[in-house]
Parts: C-alpha cells; structure tokens; sequence
DNA sequence: CTTCGAATTAGAATAATTCCAATTATTGCT
DNA sequence: AGCAATAATTGGAATTATTCTAATTCGAAG
C-alpha cells in the first residue's frame, strides 16, 4: 500500500518495481506519480502532458495503457461526468464526486460515517455489486 | 404530463401538440413514442432504428436533436454507464441504474421509502445539487 | 397565401479512446 | 554474460459516439 499524504506523494523513482502484482515500469511509474501528484481528477490528456515535463518521449497511447493498467489493478480509480472526457482519482477511499458547474473543479465527497448505500437502494434480492459510481453536479456556497 | 402505464404507452399520434413548452413535431413524437414504449433503456442508435420502421425518413441527426430536446425539457432521461453509448430513459421518478454484467441489461433501481441522498453525504456547506446519478454495475441473483 | 423562425436532413467534422504492427525493454533461463 | 520468450511502448491509423454545418423543409401566425 502506497502511503497518500497530502503533502509529500512519490516521485516516480521512490515507487516500488511492482505493486499489488502490476509490473512499474517507467512509464507506468510516472503516470502513476502524476495521478498522485495532485488532487485535481486529471484527464488523459493532462496526465499526458504532465508526464512529458519528466519523460519527454512519453506517448499518449502509453498514458492510455498504464491508465488502464494503473485503474484495472485498483491503484486509481476512473471518474466519469456524463460524456466528458474520463478523469483519474488516487483517492481509494469510499468516495463520490461533485463538480462545480461554475468552474468544472471535481472534488471528492465522502460519505456519513457508516453509511452503506446498498442499504438505501431497493435492489432485486441476490444483487452483487461490483462497480458503483455516484456524480453529482452543483454549484457551491457563495458561487 | 404524460401518463405512463405500463402496459399502454402512446403512439405519436396520440402525444399533444406541445409539451411543457416544447413544441412536439412529428420527428419528436415518434422519439418520445419509442423511448415510452419499452422500459429497455435504448441507445440513440436503438431509438433510430426503432422510429425508422414508423418513420423511414426520420435521421440520426435528429434522433440526437429530439434526445437533446426531450432531455433538456425534462421529459426523458439520459443515462450514462462509464464510457459507454448513453441510453434514454422514460421513468422521471427518482432513481438510479443497475446494470447487469453478463447481459448488459439496466434496470430501474428506487430508494427506500424517505431516503434523501445528501441526507448521507458530507457535502460542503451551501452546496446546492442540480444534477446526480448514481450507475450500479453487478451481477443479478444466481447468474 | 406568404412570411419567417424553427426543425430536419445528409453528410462532414470532431474528439476521446482503442487498435495495430513494429520496435524496444525486461525477464528467465543456460 | 548471451539468448529466447514475453510484455510494454510507440506513432499513427482506425473507430465511434456525438456534434456541427449549411441547405432544405416545415408550420404557426398574420
Ligand atoms: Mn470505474
Ligand atoms: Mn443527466
Ligand atoms: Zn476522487
Ligand atoms: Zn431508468
């Protein structure tokens, strides 16, 4: 397990060469410290360019395949907005998200203390699930 | 506004000249017809084909537009799994989406009596929600 | 009827993502 | 170390849902 301080997160070379079975490659490696870099929820397309600033001859299609790989092995996760374009989250916690309609800014909403969702859903007896994404769309405070 | 039995959906011609504000032409009736008749949540390109057998000349392009205006009008739902087609939905009543793995087949999910979802989220102070959806993806029962 | 804004249409364009085939890197042996 | 097998990376092409464009048609109002 990756430790998630808010202040200091990995450069890609303090990460280990293999986590949870996931082979951290260079590439992967960089991808990964990007996406943990910041709380912003970025795009492909921003961790891409992120990536260039350290691994120059870093390619998109390669952000796509260690995204996919990164999501697929549970070290981020995939946060989805409608049909915007797909954003990366390092926060494992049990968590949904709310975008600011005003600025586009996704940030992380947690749950109540001991609040299990499927308690509240009326789902058909024997359901298993499996994936669960909840998106909320807002403005906020004074905004 | 429209009543929706289950078992007797409206045929174009029995939908109003206007609803809600929203002039319904031809090319609207028949989309909002075939989104009401079948609880099936259907594609645009579903929807397409299925207006095509009443209505050969009907576009895809439109198909969208009518969508977008029936979406937009709050007469119809739009659905949205991960990074997949999005898919329409007749049910204005509160609820959210299973969607079962082995077939892809989504169903309608309703929240327990009384239950309000920012009653058990830690949402910041002021914040005022105009859009949520909630996407559950499992398996069903003994499949 | 005519007018005129709105809706429809076919087809082109867009954009996120995936695919492909070639190259390069890494691993596991001997 | 050398070598073969396997996996990852790469650039570019392909895919695909959706949106855009510009031309045509529709339809409500006068
Ligand atoms: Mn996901
Ligand atoms: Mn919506
Ligand atoms: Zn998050
Ligand atoms: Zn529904």
């Amino acid at each position: 397990m990756i430790s998630l301080d808010a202040d200091s997160s990995p450069t890609p070379e303090e990460l280990p060469p293999e986590i949870d079975g996931l082979r951290m490659t260079k590439q992967r490696r960089e991808v990964f410290s990007v996406v943990l870099a910041e709380r912003d929820h970025p795009t492909a397309n921003d961790v891409f360019s992120r990536s260039q600033k350290r691994m120059p001859t870093i390619s998109l299609a390669t952000v796509y395949n260690c995204l996919e790989a990164l999501v697929s092995h549970g070290l981020v996760r995939q946060v989805n907005f409608e049909r915007e374009p797909s954003r990366y989250c390092p926060n494992l916690s049990d968590h949904c998200h709310f975008q600011d309609e005003k600025t586009g800014t996704i940030h992380d909403v947690v749950f109540k203390e001991g609040v299990n969702l499927a308690d509240f859903l009326e789902l058909p007896q024997g359901t298993e699930v499996s994936h669960l994404e909840i998106s909320l769309k807002g403005r906020i405070g004074s905004n």
